[in-house]
This record gives C-alpha cells, sequence and structure tokens, in this order.
DNA sequence: CCTCCACCGGAACGTGAGGAGT
DNA sequence: ACTCCTCACGTTCCGGTGGAGG
C-alpha cells in the first residue's frame, strides 16, 4: 500500500520546517501577549488605580464591564502581572493575587476555598483546605488568618461576577458583601476587589450596600470594531503563523468580519483564525485560504452545539428529544403542554423518573439559554398563555447527536412509527 | 369590558450525596 | 456511629397574567 499523497505532502512540509503554525498557544483565549493593543485606556486607568498598592496602600474596588471578548480578563491579568513584577523589581513587597471564575467557581464555599488556594493559606495542621465540609464561617477566619500574618494586600480578580449573582441573586450578593466587608474585620491586611461583569444590566441586581463599595471605580470596555479586531488579527498572526502561511489580506478580512457580526468579540475572532489555520495543516495546505475560514466557522458552531448536547443531563436531553420528535412530526410551533405530554412519554419508555411540569418547565428554559431552542411566552387568549418553543438548530443534527444515545434512537422509531 | 384558560415563574422546603470532625 | 456542613436537583404551593371569546 503507497502512502496517501496527502499525508506523504504533509510529511514534507514538517520536514521543511514548513508547517503552518509556528506557536498556536498565541491565539488560545488564555494567552496574554507582550503587548495589549488599543486597550491603554482602560489598561491606564486600572493601573492607575491599583498603583497605590506598591505603596502599601490599599487600591480602590474596581467593576469592568464589557460584552465578551472584550479583552477584560487578559487587561486584568496583563495589569496584575505588570504590577507584580514592578514591585518585584523595586524590592517592595509584591500584593498577593487571586484570580476567581466565577461561572465556574460559584458559591461562596468555593469562592473563598479557590481564595485561600490561591494564596496559599492552609489548615491549622497545614493541609489544604477541603472541597466541602467545613462551615463557611471556618474557611473565612483561616483566610483571615493568613492575610492578617503579615501586612498584605491581596488583589482579587473575580471573572464573570455576574454569574454569581444571577444564578442565586440572595447568595451572590452574599458572597460580595461577605468579601467587602472583610475588610473591616482585617487588622493589618487589605483586599481589593476587581470584578469583571459581562452584563451591563448587572448592577441593577446588585445589592445597594455591596454596589457602594465595590463600585468605586468603573471600567467600560467597548466591543472592538472591525480595525482593531484586525488590528489584534494582525499581530497574533505574526506571533502565532509562519510567515507566508497567512498571504491572503482576504482571511484576515474574512475572520474580522465574522466576529465584527458577532459583536466584535475578539475571542471568537482567535478561535477562528485558529480553527481554520488547524484546517489548513490538516488537508496538508501550505497556507490558509478563506475557505478553510468559512468552513471553520461551521465546524466550531456544529461543535459547540455538539459539545453542548452530548453534556446534557438524561432529563434535560429527554425533553430535548421531546421538542425534536414533535418537529419532526412536521409541528412548526410547540406548546409546554404538548412538550410535556411527550416528555412524560418518552420518560416512560425510557423508565425515567417523570419530573412535574414545573421542573420541565424550568428545564425548557435551560434549554433557551443553551441556544437549543427558542421560546417565546405567548398568550392563546381564552386558550391561556403558554411557551411558544422551536428547535434553534436543525432537526438534522440532533438528530444525529441523539441518535447516537441508542436507548432514544429506539423510541424515536417507536414514537415517530407511531405517531 | 370582563372572564378565565393554561400556563409562567417566585418562594420555600425536602432529599440525598459527598465530606469533615469527634 | 453520629453530627454538622454545602449543594444539586426536585417538589409543592401559589399568586400572576395576555388576550380570545363571550
Amino acid at each position: 500500500m503507497t502512502q496517501p499523497p496527502k499525508l506523504d505532502k504533509l510529511f514534507d512540509k514538517f520536514l521543511q520546517g514548513q508547517a503552518i503554525f509556528k506557536d498556536r498557544d498565541a491565539l488560545r483565549p488564555t494567552y496574554v501577549p507582550d503587548e495589549l493593543p488599543f486597550r491603554d485606556e482602560q489598561m491606564n486607568r486600572i493601573g492607575s488605580i491599583l498603583g497605590p498598592a506598591l505603596r502599601g496602600a490599599p487600591p480602590s474596588n474596581i467593576l469592568c464591564y464589557g460584552k465578551t471578548g472584550t479583552g477584560k480578563t487578559v487587561v486584568a491579568s496583563y495589569v496584575l502581572r505588570l504590577l507584580v513584577d514592578k514591585a518585584k523589581q523595586s524590592d517592595v513587597k509584591p500584593p498577593m493575587t487571586a484570580f476567581v471564575n466565577c461561572r465556574i467557581v460559584g458559591t461562596n464555599y468555593r469562592v473563598l476555598r479557590k481564595l485561600c488556594d490561591d494564596i496559599q493559606a492552609r489548615m491549622p495542621d497545614g493541609s489544604e483546605v477541603p472541597f466541602t465540609g467545613l462551615p463557611t464561617d471556618e474557611i473565612r477566619s483561616i483566610l483571615k488568618r493568613k492575610l492578617d500574618g503579615e501586612r498584605n494586600i491581596l488583589v482579587v480578580v473575580l471573572d464573570e461576577v455576574d454569574s454569581l449573582v444571577k444564578r442565586d441573586v440572595s447568595q451572590g450578593n452574599d458572597i460580595l458583601y461577605g468579601l467587602t466587608r472583610m475588610n473591616g474585620e482585617l487588622e493589618n491586611s487589605r483586599i481589593s476587589i476587581i470584578g469583571i461583569s459581562n452584563d451591563l444590566k448587572f448592577k441593577e441586581m446588585l445589592d445597594p450596600r455591596v454596589l457602594s463599595t465595590l463600585g468605586e471605580e468603573e471600567v467600560v470596555f467597548a466591543p472592538y470594531n472591525a480595525v482593531e479586531l484586525r488590528g489584534i488579527l494582525e499581530q497574533r498572526v505574526e506571533l502565532a503563523f509562519n510567515p507566508k502561511a497567512v498571504a491572503d489580506e482576504g482571511v484576515i478580512n474574512l475572520v474580522g468580519a465574522l466576529a465584527a457580526q458577532e459583536h466584535g468579540d475578539a475571542r471568537r475572532a482567535l478561535d477562528l483564525l485558529r480553527t481554520a489555520g488547524e484546517l489548513a495543516e490538516r488537508k496538508g495546505d501550505e497556507r490558509v485560504t478563506q475557505e478553510h475560514v468559512r468552513e471553520g466557522q461551521k465546524l466550531i458552531e456544529r461543535d459547540t452545539i455538539t459539545e453542548t448536547v452530548k453534556t446534557l443531563p438524561m432529563q434535560s436531553r429527554a425533553v430535548l428529544f421531546s421538542v425534536y420528535v414533535l418537529a419532526s412530526g412536521g409541528k412548526r410551533e410547540i406548546f409546554t403542554g404538548e412538550c410535556y405530554n411527550a416528555y412524560e412519554e418518552i420518560a416512560r419508555a425510557l423508565s425515567l423518573d417523570t419530573l412535574t411540569q414545573r421542573r420541565v418547565s424550568d428545564l425548557i428554559s435551560e434549554l433557551d439559554m443553551l441556544g437549543l431552542i427558542n421560546t417565546t411566552v405567548i398568550s392563546k387568549g381564552r386558550y391561556g398563555r403558554t411557551k411558544k418553543i422551536r428547535l434553534a438548530v436543525s432537526k438534522k443534527q440532533i438528530g444525529a447527536i441523539l441518535d447516537e444515545d441508542v436507548r432514544l434512537s429506539k423510541i424515536a422509531e417507536d414514537i415517530t412509527g407511531k405517531g
């Protein structure tokens, strides 16, 4: 058997050092480049607010606003890194820093635990703070003891704080209130908080007491416009790709344009660029073309949908499946009641617990949030008020994913065959 | 203009897993 | 073995509501 010519060509490229990528990590969302273009204003603001930390004075708390992919996180970590470096260079005690992503670390206990972790606060016996089990107050005092051991300044970045408050308004406020209040309980040390929010309306949901301390300073991140996106892309192309791999001007323009459509999200733009590059690489092409970009766009879309469906819990999947079955049955619009009936049948066929309508209603809302279905609350007058549900992705694709689940594909035949 | 349907969505509570300390 | 945590996932209860049809 002879080598497939493409693979042969691909290996040749590697041999000749002609691979597409030089450093693909430069396109990952966590990458912090040495220069951050178009965010001077924000960096200076944050820098001047954090500056006092170098003289041992506690900086004000900051709230950063802006949509996803506008560079909030990267600017915050950049400035913080610089601050710590500067302190070390100048023989000043560097501030402690902690970074919490509140979407992942979403509860009071876990936030505190993450803080302990980041500043290496330990249990009295020297072991790490456990995942669960302790009363929350216990953790608070561990944290306090560590901080107050000597004169410290702790700068906490709370990334995606809005998700903290959104998930549970009272609890979210409690967490933030607890953190801001901790300053009053510390003798030697101070905590400053940098809150990062994607949601501009986030402030409204905040307890006024929390807002007054947390929002001392505000920094706004506007979405990148097409020109700025281009600039960023050019910078990263330089870093990530080998020269000549992206020769076509049109590639950068297209990626920029597609991302600008998505409200100037730089993260998506970089992700798309990387995917396009990987496609080119896989095909053994010498350079990235606009075709790769378009294909990459589709691929990313498909992948995110597949990923979300696959990670869905069984009950949610059953609900989604009921919508799918009804939609396949030719219905353009599905109402909650119909959906619930179909769900009951499916749950029975799967010998799953049948949840109440109230719960299913919540699951429907979750599916909506995930973008798998679209819902609108409508009134049918005398015939009640309900949610109008539609699939937000193609039946084909959902079908293909759900069919992989053997149990589901079996009952799909039953139901569609019968209906 | 009023009624009344078929749900929406908030609130409070229950259960059980996962873990720590004693 | 028992008590005490947190937290995800559900349930029960219930007040609220846009608009077609009388």
